[in-house]
DNA sequence: TGCTCGGCCGCAC
DNA sequence: CGTGCGGCCGAGC
Protein backbone atom coordinates (compact mmCIF):
# COMPACT_ATOMS: atom_id res chain seq x y z
CA UNK A 1 0.00 0.00 0.00
CA UNK A 2 0.53 2.94 -0.57
CA UNK A 3 1.01 6.23 2.63
CA UNK A 4 -0.19 9.76 1.82
CA UNK A 5 3.38 11.42 1.44
CA UNK A 6 4.50 8.22 -0.39
CA UNK A 7 1.36 9.24 -2.93
CA UNK A 8 2.34 12.73 -2.75
CA UNK A 9 5.40 12.47 -3.54
CA UNK A 10 4.78 10.10 -6.69
CA UNK A 11 2.49 12.60 -8.03
CA UNK A 12 5.61 14.87 -7.98
CA UNK A 13 7.54 12.34 -9.71
CA UNK A 14 5.11 12.05 -12.54
CA UNK A 15 4.45 15.86 -12.78
CA UNK A 16 8.11 15.92 -13.73
CA UNK A 17 8.01 13.83 -16.26
CA UNK A 18 5.00 15.37 -17.71
CA UNK A 19 7.15 18.29 -17.66
CA UNK A 20 9.92 16.80 -19.26
CA UNK A 21 8.00 15.18 -22.00
CA UNK A 22 6.40 18.81 -22.64
CA UNK A 23 9.58 19.76 -23.86
CA UNK A 24 9.66 17.28 -26.94
CA UNK A 25 7.72 16.89 -29.69
CA UNK A 26 3.98 15.58 -29.56
CA UNK A 27 5.53 13.04 -32.31
CA UNK A 28 8.48 11.43 -29.04
CA UNK A 29 5.11 11.87 -26.93
CA UNK A 30 3.06 9.46 -28.63
CA UNK A 31 5.74 7.03 -29.51
CA UNK A 32 6.33 6.64 -25.94
CA UNK A 33 3.08 6.36 -24.99
CA UNK A 34 2.58 3.66 -27.46
CA UNK A 35 5.62 1.88 -25.91
CA UNK A 36 3.70 2.06 -22.48
CA UNK A 37 0.56 0.53 -24.19
CA UNK A 38 2.80 -2.55 -24.93
CA UNK A 39 1.67 -5.41 -22.78
CA UNK A 40 4.15 -7.15 -20.91
CA UNK A 41 5.68 -10.15 -22.34
CA UNK A 42 4.66 -8.95 -25.89
CA UNK A 43 7.05 -7.33 -28.39
CA UNK A 44 5.70 -4.29 -30.99
CA UNK A 45 8.01 -3.63 -34.45
CA UNK A 46 8.88 -0.21 -34.70
CA UNK A 47 6.63 -0.35 -38.06
CA UNK A 48 3.89 -0.91 -35.97
CA UNK A 49 4.45 2.34 -33.44
CA UNK A 50 5.36 4.53 -36.52
CA UNK A 51 1.60 3.32 -37.60
CA UNK A 52 0.46 3.69 -34.15
CA UNK A 53 1.45 7.28 -34.12
CA UNK A 54 0.84 8.11 -37.78
CA UNK A 55 3.04 8.06 -39.37
CA UNK A 56 3.89 3.81 -41.15
CA UNK A 57 6.84 5.21 -43.15
CA UNK A 58 8.71 7.05 -39.76
CA UNK A 59 9.83 3.93 -38.16
CA UNK A 60 13.33 5.33 -38.28
CA UNK A 61 12.13 8.76 -36.70
CA UNK A 62 10.24 6.08 -33.79
CA UNK A 63 14.14 4.82 -33.54
CA UNK A 64 15.53 8.43 -33.07
CA UNK A 65 12.45 9.04 -29.98
CA UNK A 66 12.76 6.24 -28.08
CA UNK A 67 16.73 6.68 -27.96
CA UNK A 68 16.06 10.27 -26.80
CA UNK A 69 13.57 9.20 -24.01
CA UNK A 70 14.58 10.99 -20.65
CA UNK A 71 12.93 7.25 -19.01
CA UNK A 72 14.62 5.10 -20.92
CA UNK A 73 14.19 2.18 -18.22
CA UNK A 74 10.90 3.71 -17.55
CA UNK A 75 9.87 3.11 -20.84
CA UNK A 76 9.53 -0.65 -22.19
CA UNK A 77 11.83 -0.06 -25.20
CA UNK A 78 13.19 -3.35 -24.99
CA UNK A 79 9.51 -4.41 -25.62
CA UNK A 80 10.32 -3.13 -29.35
CA UNK A 81 12.08 -4.98 -31.98
CA UNK A 82 12.86 -4.46 -35.49
CA UNK A 83 10.72 -6.28 -38.11
CA UNK A 84 12.87 -8.50 -39.11
CA UNK A 85 12.78 -10.15 -35.70
CA UNK A 86 16.36 -8.75 -34.87
CA UNK A 87 16.72 -6.82 -31.41
CA UNK A 88 18.31 -3.74 -33.03
CA UNK A 89 20.04 -1.33 -31.07
CA UNK A 90 19.48 -0.87 -27.15
CA UNK A 91 21.01 2.11 -25.31
CA UNK A 92 19.72 1.32 -22.03
CA UNK A 93 22.86 -0.20 -20.82
CA UNK A 94 24.96 3.25 -22.50
CA UNK A 95 22.33 5.33 -21.73
CA UNK A 96 24.27 5.14 -18.05
CA UNK A 97 22.46 9.03 -17.43
CA UNK A 98 19.08 8.10 -18.13
CA UNK A 99 19.52 5.22 -15.37
CA UNK A 100 20.23 7.34 -12.71
CA UNK A 101 16.97 8.96 -13.45
CA UNK A 102 15.54 5.52 -13.03
CA UNK A 103 17.54 4.80 -9.58
CA UNK A 104 16.35 8.05 -8.31
CA UNK A 105 12.85 7.30 -9.43
CA UNK A 106 12.64 3.82 -8.13
CA UNK A 107 14.62 5.60 -4.73
CA UNK A 108 11.15 8.52 -4.14
CA UNK A 109 8.92 6.26 -4.97
CA UNK A 110 9.99 3.16 -3.28
CA UNK A 111 8.78 1.32 -6.42
CA UNK A 112 9.86 -0.74 -9.29
CA UNK A 113 10.49 1.70 -11.93
CA UNK A 114 9.46 -0.72 -14.63
CA UNK A 115 5.62 -0.17 -14.24
CA UNK A 116 5.58 -4.29 -15.45
C1' DT B 1 22.88 -13.03 -45.48
C1' DG B 2 24.28 -8.54 -46.77
C1' DC B 3 24.26 -3.97 -49.09
C1' DT B 4 21.62 0.07 -50.76
C1' DC B 5 18.36 3.28 -51.06
C1' DG B 6 14.08 5.44 -49.50
C1' DG B 7 11.44 7.97 -46.19
C1' DC B 8 10.41 10.67 -41.58
C1' DC B 9 11.68 13.48 -37.64
C1' DG B 10 14.94 16.43 -34.81
C1' DC B 11 18.67 19.06 -34.41
C1' DA B 12 23.07 21.34 -35.61
C1' DC B 13 24.85 24.65 -38.74
C1' DC C 1 14.72 30.86 -41.48
C1' DG C 2 16.60 27.23 -44.91
C1' DT C 3 19.45 23.11 -45.54
C1' DG C 4 21.90 19.07 -44.45
C1' DC C 5 22.73 15.02 -41.83
C1' DG C 6 22.18 11.15 -38.75
C1' DG C 7 19.27 7.68 -36.17
C1' DC C 8 17.40 1.59 -31.48
C1' DC C 9 14.46 1.29 -39.40
C1' DG C 10 12.06 -1.09 -43.57
C1' DA C 11 11.83 -2.88 -48.02
C1' DG C 12 14.04 -4.33 -52.17
C1' DC C 13 17.70 -6.54 -54.79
Amino acid sequence: MISEKNKKNHIKILQNIIKKMSKYSDFYKKVWIACLEIPAGKTLTYKQIAEKVGSPKAARAVGTALANNPFAPLIPCHRVIRSDGKLGGYSASGGLKKKQVMLKYEKETGKNASLD
